[in-house]
DNA sequence: AATTAGCACTCGTTAAAAGTGAGTGCTAAC
DNA sequence: GTTAGCACTCACTTTTAACGAGTGCTAATT
């Protein structure tokens, strides 16, 4: 185990490598004022470390960097919860004072606050589909066999597709169909939506004798597309990328941006997350080659217990972990407060 | 004006520098096979260039490269609008093979596919709400007060809002006001359908004596708030710019991804250009100090004669014009096309 | 009169050399 | 166990030199 004196000392390494970017010597250390001890000791301490695998050297004459371990232990055992300041906590509240009432412009507004918040880029994992339960369905038909749907679902998301029919689908059928589609399908989960919806539309063809193959085949293909369709990525404060002084090279910047770019790889990237309330991945840690000098942390959000999303927050290695989980917790309660104002029971 | 020959090796220079993005020397120009004349001359004639300020060189011993003048004219002059190749032809037609019936999934598809093309960054202005005719309004009641509304234009664009209100409103007096509005609406221009939205849900109320206070007034904050909301841009290919060798160095590529994420910038930089069907702007011909390295290419798209957004490709003022041009008009077409088979007249 | 060969000159680029200084590891004294 | 002292390392900066692509000018050539 590490001594009371190594822990100030690690500890104190990562701090000043967070805030400076420079690799950290002795006797920077000594002339702290809560060093009581020589830079020689402290050079001592540090070779300790260093064979602990806690810190490293870029090169042979610089200070010590933070090796991937030492942040790993930095974020386990020395962090301090630091809580957040009075006005801050005020302005938190008064961010979300005008309530949005569209899931989507509020997970926008709040990927939006949480990079201003931090100056770190931001990505919002969009609400997973399937987990989520139909509350309402509606067949809007328009001119020339064109008809709208229109979807919402208990948590308040509402989404619409357009189908192109063969032959024009009547008000009046549509008016019907949605009547029994909406008594019968109700608090479906959506995973199940498609086959059951699709099951229901036979059904109801053979009882009224109703002409509906050609909306329930355009049905199908609109909503296996939709199968498909992963939840949206919102992302905040991209440019904060280029504040990092680790990413002036466009070399080390060129993944990291192409990544977040990419919907696909990042939903990937992101949803696994069941357990954890708060999930800190640093470097490697992260699996993916692009985010090798970035580290990431995640925090799921939910209502009424159902798991909805992931706020994320992507910064170098060498971030504010105490500023970037103090935000994120922060943030995440008023988002999942404003979620459930939107919710439809 | 210019003799043929000096025409010759300004293009000659241009061309060279487009490829290769390094200076040209007079020494490498002899040796191309449409040149007949020696260097020493080549050099008299680009000191003339020079004077002229078609050409200018980084630094006393390097070769020319093309000054923003000089671009302009080869832009002007000097381009062959080389017809595209018959395999990318086919190539383009077979791009919208199975048409996508939603705009806004079409938009994205089209600035994708351009930036695939081009190997450049492209934006998609999303089609102007104002000029744009209303074809049909839904208002679903659901539980709680929350009304969505579905709004339908000509162009067969899609779009939802949701309504808050204090206290519910009935599906029977929703379905009423709706018939009533979808007959006395349809077609108005989006710039005037919140004023005359509200007149007439005045005038049904006093004629029914129904409760629609609440509504309107829900519907008028929500309406106020769309036409303070201007069209979506679409982005694709941001990652090209990272290939462009000007853009290595952060600093000069920082504030064009900057300017790159930010809609309302982009908005107000793209949208003027009533006039040309295609326009090239070159360097600080951008009027924006974001864009003074780069070149935009613009086109605007319409259907049935109503302009309806624009096209645009983004690069280095070394950007190959001729391929630019040539994919962004194509394209354009194909895209209006399938535009056009979306509208709902 | 137009073209071209020749040549001195410029200047960015690259490479090598030398100097600087922050930081280290080790040793010996405290 | 702690610390002062010192030789050593090595990135970084500056200096110097060599290189070479390209130019502008002049004089010879066509």
């Amino acid at each position: 185990m590490l001594t009371d004196r190594q822990l100030l000392i690690l500890r104190a390494i990562v701090d000043d490598y967070i805030k400076t970017a420079q690799p950290v010597g002795s006797r920077t250390l000594s002339k702290r004022s809560d060093v009581t001890f020589s830079s020689a000791t402290i050079r001592n301490e540090m070779a300790d470390l260093e064979e602990m695998g806690l810190i490293e050297k870029p090169h042979t004459s610089a200070g010590r960097i933070p090796s991937e371990l030492g942040y790993r232990f930095y974020v386990d055992h020395l962090i301090r919860p630091e809580s957040i300041s009075p006005q801050e906590a005020k302005a938190l509240k008064s961010l979300f004072a005008h309530s949005v009432n569209e899931n989507d412009r509020l997970i926008r507004h709040t990927a939006d606050l949480l990079s201003e918040l931090t100056h770190y880029t931001t990505l919002v994992l969009g609400p997973k589909e399937e987990g989520q339960r139909l509350h309402h369905l509606e067949l809007i038909p328009l001119a020339e066999g064109r008809v709208v749907i229109v979807l919402v679902t208990e948590t308040g998301h509402v989404e619409h597709k357009t189908l192109q029919l063969a032959e024009a689908l009547s008000r009046e059928a549509a008016s019907r169909l949605m009547e029994r589609l909406n008594q019968t399908l109700r608090g479906t989960p959506l995973s199940q939506l498609r086959v059951r919806l699709l099951e229901e539309i036979r059904r109801f063809r053979s009882e009224h004798s109703e002409q509906t193959t050609l909306l329930s085949k355009a049905l199908d293909i609109v909503l296996m597309d939709q199968d498909n369709e992963r939840p949206l990525i919102y992302l905040g404060g991209k440019a904060n990328m280029f504040d990092q002084p680790e990413f002036q090279d466009v070399a080390k910047l060129r993944p990291v941006l192409e990544l977040i770019e990419q919907q696909e790889a990042l939903f990937d990237f992101l949803s696994p997350n069941l357990d954890n309330q708060i999930l800190i991945t640093i470097g490697s840690e992260n699996n993916v080659d692009a985010l090798k000098d970035c580290s990431v942390i995640r925090a799921h959000y939910s209502v009424d217990g159902i798991s909805l999303g992931t706020l994320a927050l992507i910064g170098p290695k060498r971030m504010d972990y105490n500023r970037g989980i103090n935000s994120i917790i922060h943030l995440l309660q008023a988002f999942q407060t404003e979620l459930r104002k939107n919710s439809l029971d």
